[in-house]
RNA sequence: GCCUCGGUAGCUCAGUUGGUAGAGCAGGGGACUGAAAAUCCCCGUGUCGGUGGUUCGACUCCGCCCCGGGGCA
């Protein structure tokens, strides 16, 4: 059934578990390029607060979709489908390996799930304000209902207070002129067979590891680079700005908080970010897991997921 | 040693004239199709410090003890 698909690599996974290290191995094995699979890499000048592979590491494996747009852009999930999916392409042409590495959920899904990005439902900033501004006033029950007229199968799906989706809902109605259930059933085949490796650990290991990883990131300048983008005159409505560690520096810089409070706070979140992408991602059978905290060395980790991609690699 | 204020969920605390407890935060689980590092939904049994007593019944009243904070010697 997926017999003549070709094969792409996924490597996924929680904040902090070493995706980005373990991709340059398994890409140096297989003579792959990189596709980063991540909301808040795409943007310029945002490299400390969201773990961009450095140069160094770029300079050895080509990596694509890091530091596509500035940061006053609101990239979004069909942005990174279409590009994506000619960077695999492209990829193929030149008898390489895609290999997609990343932490964000949807991004990943619209590669390995059937997904659909019809233009007719491209977002209209205009429509999109409007309907902001009337949740924003009376609050999503009356939007709710009316969306249950339209399309009662997405409005069964959406809470009343889900601003984002009820406001998307809306939208594609509005815009597109259908509904957005009838576009679902229009969802585009998967393109390829995506051989899928993801990292964990316990919750102990995991946030022993973010709360290191936000200190050194601190170390490294992260409040410089913080205020950098502000006195660049980026708003903090921008939607690179809701990025864990821009977000709560900017509240420090700001002075709506102390430093320590803006770092307890960074520390948190990203704890319950890396929660809410375990919910995304243990849904998908086709993961293939490993425990970081059984192999004592990165080496042996590193060793144990080459020898299983080459085992699936095989496999017709 | 005496006086005083506390000792209730991991933390900070509520608890009404005595009817065996509840908020915030932390935490946990889940959803997820154009902002997704976003947005949203659900979840609170704990020897009410210990022990005797009063009472039909005590977190709530009384005695003693233990542990903290403050004050006086």
């Amino acid at each position: 059934m997926t017999g003549n698909k070709k094969k792409i690599i996924v490597i996924l996974g929680p904040t902090a578990t070493g995706k980005t290290a373990l991709a340059l191995a398994v890409a140096q094995k297989f003579n792959c390029e990189i596709i980063s699979a991540d909301s808040m890499q795409v943007y310029w000048g945002m490299d400390i607060g969201t773990a961009k592979a450095s140069t160094a590491e770029q300079e050895q494996v080509p990596h694509h979709l890091l530091d596509i747009v500035p940061p006053d852009y609101a990239f979004s999930v069909a942005d990174f489908h279409d590009r994506a999916d000619q960077c695999i392409e492209d990829i193929f042409d030149r008898n390489k390996l895609p290999l997609i590495c990343g932490g964000t959920g949807l991004y990943i899904n619209s590669l390995v799930f059937p997904y659909n990005f019809d233009p007719l439902t491209d977002v209209d900033p205009a429509v999109r304000e409007a309907l902001q501004q009337e949740f924003a006033a009376n609050g999503g029950e009356q939007m709710h209902q009316r969306l249950q007229e339209m399309d009662a199968v997405t409005a069964a799906k959406i809470h009343p207070n889900d601003s984002r989706r009820l406001i998307r809902a809306l939208e594609i109605c509005l815009v597109s002129g259908r509904v957005p259930s009838e576009f679902h059933e229009d969802n585009q085949p998967v393109k390829y067979d995506p051989i899928m490796i993801g990292l964990t650990a316990d919750k102990d290991l995991l946030y022993a590891r973010i709360e290191a990883r936000i200190e050194r990131m601190l170390d490294q300048g992260l409040a410089e680079e913080v205020q950098g983008l502000l006195q660049n005159g980026l708003s903090r409505d921008a939607v690179s700005m809701q990025a864990l560690g821009y977000k709560q520096i900017a509240a420090y810089l700001e002075q709506e908080c102390s430093l320590d409070e803006a770092i307890k706070n960074l520390k948190r979140d990203t704890r319950r970010f890396a929660k809410r992408q375990m919910t995304w991602f243990k849904r998908d059978q086709r993961i293939c897991w490993f425990d970081i905290a059984q192999y004592l060395e990165e080496g042996e980790l590193i060793s144990a997921v080459l020898f299983r991609i080459a085992q699936m690699l095989e496999e017709v």
